[in-house]
DNA sequence: CGACGGTGTCAACAGGGTGTCGAACGCCTA
DNA sequence: TAGGCGTTCGACACCCTGTTGACACCGTCG
């Protein structure tokens, strides 16, 4: 058990301290676990598996890393940064109309999570036997949640939506539904939409449920 | 541990045979199981938790059941059949309006699911480990989609829904919002609908969904 | 009656995974 | 040349799963 002096970014999880010939096989361990996510689901990946991937003993992967599980949670750390970061940069950017505003937002949050579908889905998979796993998706969702009704409020305040659900629950529906069926299109485990077709449906459901029609009224100035 | 004489069907996983003395253990072990799921997650029940539990032996455990996950299994058949018939008899008796329609549908389900609570959520916990859970999930999940297309289909054909989304895709993000905001609801892990307005929330996306307004217009007959 | 086979039971084992500990190995600095 | 420190790994302790082989019980059939 190391004592930990001071992480530099992370702070709890993590190995200690950054240097230069071990920052090269933390990236081999990231980029061992990221690959063979996209082969095998993660409770089929062992550590011994990451560790001679990077070509170290298993032991060592411990001076990296403290279980194989912070190696998700790294990885799923940046992707996460990235959905967020897009998200914010949709939101921030003016669109024309409101559908255009919301596929914005929604196509910006499927992107990071389609590129890294790997991630996304062994994360999905960890959530149920990892706290701190299931703790990171809940702050994202919390987030999105938290920021969808925002923009629910605001589009009835300007009277482009009517009134409806409680603004704050039908954004949690909604934005579980692109959870849920975004995992689905990436894991392809039971009906699912195509790929090609699932920020149309999502926006679909999004336009009807906060509109009312699928034509949103009014444009955004 | 309602009692469901659900064996013989399901053929291929379980034991061999049924024989009076060896059900008290198997229900013994499915009792056990499911009151053990609904102290700690499934992967924190071990087969020795599930063998102690129903006073025998480990190794005793795997003459009535190949492994853990086919108790799941079992208990899970047992949830899933409930919600099935009581989603056919809902289908099948008739509403005053669209509107109570699809309350009546949307709760039929919800109830089994709520009831095994601890059921429902080991399985989704365990979909990710196990090819078996998953197939079951998918099953029931496409029929659900199916139906739910279906009725969508019905709806536009008599003029009491606009068109739309594809039926097929529409019902599928409307029955995967559904999974997910049960689940959430029933776990309590990150924005969640209170269980008091979770079918009301979910009834309000679906019908603004489907008829493009909180009211549907016209009445079944 | 008594051996016989199916049902039911468990101690012991094999196998594979996780996390830890302590000895050792460079390599830089004094 | 000696230490100190970051780094590495062999060996170990532990926990869990699933299997094996011996054995006990019991109805039944020769």
């Amino acid at each position: 058990m190391p004592a930990e002096p001071t992480p530099a970014e992370t702070p709890g999880r993590g190995r200690r301290a950054a240097r230069p010939s071990g920052d090269d096989r933390e990236r081999a361990i990231l980029g061992t676990a990221e690959q063979l996510l996209t082969q095998r689901p993660y409770a089929d990946v062992s550590v011994d598996d990451l560790a001679r991937g990077a070509g170290i003993s298993r032991p060592t992967f411990y001076f990296y890393f403290p279980s194989k599980e912070a190696v998700l949670l790294a990885l799923l750390d940046a992707v996460v940064a990235e959905a967020r970061l897009r998200r914010d940069t949709a939101l921030r950017h003016p669109a024309p109309d409101p559908e255009r505003r919301w596929r914005q937002v929604i196509a910006a949050i499927q992107e990071p999570f389609r590129t890294h579908r790997a991630v996304t889905l062994a994360a999905a998979e960890a959530r149920a036997s990892s706290p701190a796993v299931r703790e990171v998706w809940s702050a994202v969702m919390e987030r999105f949640v938290t920021e969808t009704a925002a923009e629910i409020d605001a589009e009835r305040a300007r009277g482009a939506a009517p009134p409806g659900l409680p603004s704050r629950e039908l954004a949690t529906a909604l934005n579980w539904m692109n959870e849920r069926v975004l995992h689905t299109t990436f894991a392809g485990h039971g009906p699912a939409v195509g790929e090609a077709d699932v920020v149309d449906v999502l926006l679909g459901v999004w336009l009807r449920a906060i509109y009312g029609e699928p034509h949103p009224r009014g444009s955004t100035p």
